[in-house]
Parts: structure tokens; sequence; C-alpha cells
DNA sequence: GGGTAAAACATGCAGACTGTATGTATCTAG
DNA sequence: CTAGATACATACAGTCTGCATGTTTTACCC
């Protein structure tokens, strides 16, 4: 045949294809009621292909998370104005991960099974990479700037990441957005010392 | 034989025998990796006592998780001084909160399953109808009392859940108690208006 | 207190799923 | 062009959940 496909590309194409079609049924019916011969068949392919790739069922929505944490990362940086001082960039970096954890399914994904797929401590490591990082660096910055207390930065880091998931998961359980970020707010605020 | 026993208290006893079993095991092992054989085996029965008195491995889930969710609510109501201002008794059922996800694998089975295992809004409602109604009155009682400011109450109840959560997973992930309640306690006393 | 209904429990079975082992086609490299 | 590696498909073993069907124990009524 004339259509030869190199090994690299068929590969990152059919591991594309396989997370695209996990993170849709993932978002729709979660990662336990989601079946390997149902992502598979969604994609057209046989679970031959996916144990190929992943070592197992765990370790392809591991790859779906870490893409969908890159994601909402980048829309957090996209919202973070440069001039702003450190408080008001935590203040503008909350409304933007509210607004970025509204895709349908995605609290559920991440914030819900995420932890308990793949254990308490290796997803806060995923957010670690991502969202969470910009929050810690944020903090610290809030604190050089004499604008927040002294205050351990890892458990305050740990608390306010922790209030800010629940401000997106009161959202997606029919809370007022403009109720949660004002929530949320108020506690932001609340540090300023 | 003259070993009699009514139905109504072997009923209880062997539904009790069952949610020990199983809690002992999904503190240990996660919900997840709990097999209904390992449980009825723990119990000394057989699968067909545990499937008469629950309708499926989740019923008795919540069994436990309901039990559990009395257990930590009591201890936070016996750390609260009646006669303390409404924001200094939010900080004492706050520390007595971390205190009693101190017991190991709970905040695993509370905060991590048990939202993936039930769903986030049932498992929120069973939070609502312990430890967090506490919070709620707390955080309306202080507003009452001018302690506060005007900030929307179940979206400010839910942010603060989620808070003092985060402190608890932080504690079981190794940041010291201590510190994890001076984050608290920070963003607590950041709500005094 | 005997006998029937109902509840409590045990046993056996069907369907589904995960992970692996093995087989075949496609690509890579010398 | 050919040997070997890589990509994928097929087939299988083991385990689990939930249910259906038995057997035993308790409840109730005459």
């Amino acid at each position: 045949m004339s259509d030869r496909i190199p090994n690299d590309v068929r590969t990152s194409r059919m591991r594309g294809a396989l997370m695209d079609s996990a993170r849709n049924l993932f978002l729709e019916q979660g990662f336990a009621k989601t079946s390997t011969p149902q992502i598979v068949k969604a994609a057209g392919v046989t679970r031959g292909a996916l144990y190929h790739h992943f070592a197992d069922k765990t370790a392809l929505f591991l790859g779906v998370l870490e893409r969908e944490a890159e994601n909402v990362a980048l829309r957090i940086d996209g919202a973070i104005r440069p001039e702003t001082t450190p408080l008001d960039a935590l203040r503008d970096g909350a409304g933007a991960y509210i607004a970025a954890m509204s895709v349908p399914g995605r609290t559920r994904l991440m914030l819900i099974e995420a932890p308990a797929v793949l254990g308490a401590e290796p997803a806060a490591r995923i957010d670690e990479d991502h969202a969470r990082a910009a929050l810690r660096e944020g903090l610290e910055a809030a604190r050089k700037a004499g604008q927040i207390g002294d205050v351990p930065l890892d458990a305050l880091t740990a608390v306010l990441s922790a209030a800010f998931d629940g401000a997106a998961l009161a959202v997606a359980d029919g809370v007022p957005k403009k109720d949660a970020t004002t929530a949320i707010l108020a506690v932001i605020d609340g540090l300023r010392s």
C-alpha cells in the first residue's frame, strides 16, 4: 500500500484518539461506569490497542487528566495580567479557575474522581504541576509584598486550593457563579494583613 | 436450640457486623479494592447475608459513611462550648474537625471516596446532615452577631467546608497539624468584618 | 403447641469486566 | 530485501457483582 504511516505519528494518533474517546465518556459517565470495551468501541479500535499504549485503565485516566489540567492552567495563566499586585492576581486567577471548571463534568473528573482513582497524593501532584503551582507562587509573592500575614505556605496553599475547588464544585451543584465568586473573594481578601 | 434470637436484634447485629468489617477494610484498602467476598469473610458470613440486608455494595458503603459522619459530628459538638461567640465556636469546631479526621483512612473514606462512589451531591447531603449543618449555623450566627460581612451563605458554607476538608487532607498528607490549623484559623479570622 | 407464613441467611449461576498471552500485520533498519 | 521490532487484534483466565433459588430459623395465629 502507498499509505505508509510512520510509527511515531501512528502512536500519537492512537493515543490521542483513545484519550479523546475516554475523556468524553469519563465526563459523561465517570471513570468507574466507563468500561474499556466502551472506550475502544467509541474510538473504533480494539482493546489490544489500548493495552498496548497504556499499562492499564488508570494510566489512560492519568493521561486524560494531565491534558485536562494543562488546559485549565492555560486559562488561568491567560487571565492574570502581569502588572497587577499579587493579591489581585489571585483574585483574577480565582475567577478564571471557576470559569475554566464550568465545563460539564470537569469538576467530577478532576476534583472528585481523580483523587479517588489515583490516590489523593498523586492527584495532588498533578495539580501541583499546574494550577496549584500558580496559587503557591501567588501566595508567596503576596507575602513577600507584605500583603498577607505570616502563615505556613504549604498549609495555606492546600487550604486555599481546596477552597477554590469547593467554589467550583458548588457552581457545578447549582450555586450561582456570582455567589461562589463572592465567597472565594471574601476568603482571599480576608488574608490581607 | 435454646438460643432463640429475635429477628430485629439478629438484623441489627448482622448489619452492624457487616458494617464493622466493611469499615475496617474500606479504611485500609479503599472502596474499590475491597470486594464483597472479603467483607463477608471478615464478618464470618456469606454474601447472601450482605445482599439480604443491603441493596448493593454502595448501600453498605452509605451505611458505613453515615455512622462515620455521625461520630465526627459528635466530636465537633462536644468541642464547642456554648458560651463562646459564634466565630470562636467556629475556631473550636475547626480544630475538633481536624482532630476527628486524623483517624487513619478517614479522610480518604469520607472526603475522597464518598463523593466518587455516591456522587458529589449525595455525599454533600450526608455532610449537610452532620458537620456541615453546624458550620452553616455557625456562619449564620456569626453574621447575625455582626462578626462577618454580608456574603451569600450557601456559597460561603461550601467554600469553607471545602477549606476544612483541605486542611484535614493536608494533615493526612503529612503537613503538620499545627500548620494546617494555623492556616484554617487565618481564613476564619479573615472573615471578621 | 403445631403449622403456616415470613424473614434470615446460604448456595449456585449468569453476565461483565480487567489484564494478559498469543497471534498477525505493519513498519524500521541494515 | 529481509530480519526484527513495533503496532495492533484475538482469545483466554480469573474475579467480581447482583440475582435467583434453596434451606433454615423466627414470628404469628388458632
